[in-house]
DNA sequence: TTTCAAAGTGTGGTCTGACCATACTATGTG
DNA sequence: CACATAGTATGGTCAGACCACACTTTGAAA
């Protein structure tokens, strides 16, 4: 009794791939075998080969392009946020995840990077340096709605990095992904936008010079301030 | 100049289907049209239709099974925790994130759900009563170390859900299944086994104790020993 | 009328084989 | 030596087929 139910075609090739991964035979900026041979190496078809290349794709763990030579083909990356925006993304519209959650997720994972002592100092000093760039870029009254928030998520995310964990750089990427089409929706209007948007440089001025006089508890607290207030803006 | 670069046949159909869940038009629990419909509603192939579900499949999106009825094709399904712990497992296979990144995670959102004042008291109430139930399982002597590690991270698991946010439920989950191969491999013979064990045992019911009796920051307090400790460890 | 085995139908899973656009590689010509 | 040209391997897409499976319908036996 109790056969082993029949793992998917593509289960295989991911599983081969996951285990080469974890040898180190393949590392980050190999090319994968093209989707011919590896359909011989494990007696399957090319479709569903190509089934797990793509969820390797989805998963921002490969780059594919065509032609032939050193760039072409399957190429290994390691792009985490991609894989997980899309997941995000797809919940929300479901409706199997809210935003009040991925607020307060943000505001847990933001305000913690700014307390954490930054793992490198040098890079926490670039972060600001750069931090500072974003700002006055924002201060551009020509800049469309859709360019300032892709500012802003690039302001957050930067900031996050400076606790020096990927994992929460990338969660915090992918909230940001995953609601900026909510963000988009919920201020129809450019007559409400402008008077936000001033409120909002402001903010980012000041948890900006929180940061650069290393006040990071004050820092966290304006974060958290931010989001807070932001949020309840929309809608 | 400039002309779109070609959107890749399968992610027209993730579109639709992401917009049809925004509007309401699909709704967890309904069936998608059959992948022959899909196919030629887009005017494309069922190979492209595939892959689109393919990826709505790993993200957890979508269960899939064959036959006919009520229950077969393609169901929508709202498993996040399923597409972002694949995600994980191949970045951290791939060494995009490392061990210690997932390790910082996890102390931090599972020390912040267990600072946090529970949205639902009732269902704070039976966690409590079932991770004491999780707590005696543990206790059995003959269970296997791969039964143990389950257990435990539904005890981790459960605990974090108390704070009513299924974003940190779901990353709490991801986390721990995208580290539990690390953790099997890590520890391989039971004679190192065996003292551990003791160790974990007491300390879950410590963590248990804390929550039983409201002390919220030193159950934090504990948790976080609890998983330093652990990884502290491994290799 | 009721029961229930058998045939029917639609589903995803897999395979084969083909053609395309692309991007690099090798070749041959001036 | 420079450079246009032909060659080659890549992923992207398509069409059409067959399978195992799970439910539905049918129809004959009780």
């Amino acid at each position: 009794m109790s056969i082993t139910p029949a793992p998917r075609a593509y289960q295989v090739v991911l599983e081969s791939i996951e285990a080469d991964l974890r040898s180190g035979k393949l590392a980050i900026g190999d090319q994968l075998p093209g989707e011919r041979a590896l359909a011989e190496q494990h007696q399957i078809s090319r479709a569903s080969v190509r089934d797990a290349i793509r969820v390797l794709d989805v998963l921002g763990l490969v780059r594919t392009s065509t032609g032939s030579g050193p760039n072409s083909g399957a190429v290994i990356i390691s792009n985490p946020s991609a894989g997980i925006s899309h997941a995000l993304r797809m919940h929300l519209a479901a409706k199997g995840i809210n935003v009040r959650e991925i607020v307060e997720s943000r505001i847990l994972m933001e305000t913690w990077a700014a307390q954490m002592n930054p793992r490198n100092q040098a890079h926490a000093q670039q972060v600001i340096d750069r931090t500072a760039v974003l700002i006055m870029r924002m201060d551009d009254p020509q800049l469309s709605r859709d360019a300032f928030h892709r500012i802003d998520a690039e302001f957050h995310v930067l900031l996050a990095s400076m606790a020096g964990n990927s994992v929460v750089e990338t969660m915090m990427e992918s909230l940001r992904n995953s609601i900026s089409q909510y963000v988009s929706e919920s201020i129809p209007d450019d007559e409400s936008w402008q008077p936000i948007v001033r409120v909002l440089r402001r903010q980012h001025k000041a948890i900006h010079h929180a940061f650069a006089t290393n006040q990071r508890e004050r820092a966290a607290q304006l974060l958290e301030e931010h989001i807070t207030w932001f949020y309840s803006q929309t809608r």
